[in-house]
DNA sequence: TTGCTCCTCACGTCACGTGAGGTGGC
DNA sequence: TTGCTCCTCACGTCACGTGAGGTGGC
């Protein structure tokens, strides 16, 4: 019984190869993440090896959602501490109140970079467009 | 008669500035171009100001196409060389039919990397839809 | 002649990539 | 015990950003 719990306790951490499996991230960006403070793993073994909950995987993958939009390690870093900071349940009312307000900023900005990934997306059809014109019709240009 | 032809020929030309501004690129962004070779401006003044021919602004813009799939200096310069090969009338046959393999390639990455781009937005979406829940729904969190 | 624009170094930055040399985990 | 995974430095890279100090152009 007692092994049973331990198996299903190990079963909620993970190493760090299986997380970069799971995200498609590199060891490096995870490790990198760490140093910054943009993630830290749950915990660690005695030997030193990073150990990451499934709730440190499900913060990943809101980062990795954020990540397109070309926020900086530390724009994305205070995000998560906002979102901490709404999710928790012993912060005060100011301490929401700010995380709120400079989500609400974020918000605004992210709706202005999507709106450049948007233009950029169509930049990239114009250019491959572009190559397929090239492609297909040069052998014309010296002909006709 | 001669000045307006001097006229002429001086408004067909322009400072790296007004490049700049046309096509949304920083100074910088342009000379760093130059120094890998990417783009070389058309000419120079006796003083060494930098001249741009519109020729060189529409290749520019095509770079600015390609940039947001995410294409290197180098990968972007050898595509410029490529289309130069094809656009030119005195290129030979065996040069024509390996620019055109190239290009060929490059339209298959850009491809997957506008898939990748396509993915990117629904990221994006993703977490502006997340920011939308939190901001707006927060406060339920610790009353409901 | 006065600004404003442009010039060339050259160091700094951001987000990792890439070994080097060594040790933990099952 | 053998691999395979993981560890920590630490230097390298890519595409510029950012002054510093100086000169050209209309």
């Amino acid at each position: 019984m007692a092994s049973e719990v331990e198996a299903t306790t190990a079963a909620a951490t993970m190493h760090i190869g299986e997380v970069a499996t799971r995200t498609d991230l590199s060891l490096r960006s995870l490790r990198h993440w760490e140093e910054v403070g943009l993630l830290t793993p749950s915990g660690r073994t005695d030997g030193g090896f990073r150990l990451y909950t499934e709730d440190d995987v499900e913060k990943i993958l809101v980062i990795c959602r954020m990540k397109p939009l070309g926020f900086s390690l530390e724009e994305m870093k205070a995000v998560m501490a906002d979102l901490a900071v709404l999710r928790s349940a012993d912060t005060t009312p100011t301490e929401r109140a700010a995380a709120r307000e400079h989500l609400a900023q974020i918000h605004a900005d992210a709706h202005e970079r999507r709106g450049k990934l948007v233009r950029q997306l169509d930049m990239a059809d114009e250019f491959i467009g572009l190559l397929s014109d090239e492609t297909t019709n040069a052998a014309e240009v010296s002909g006709a």
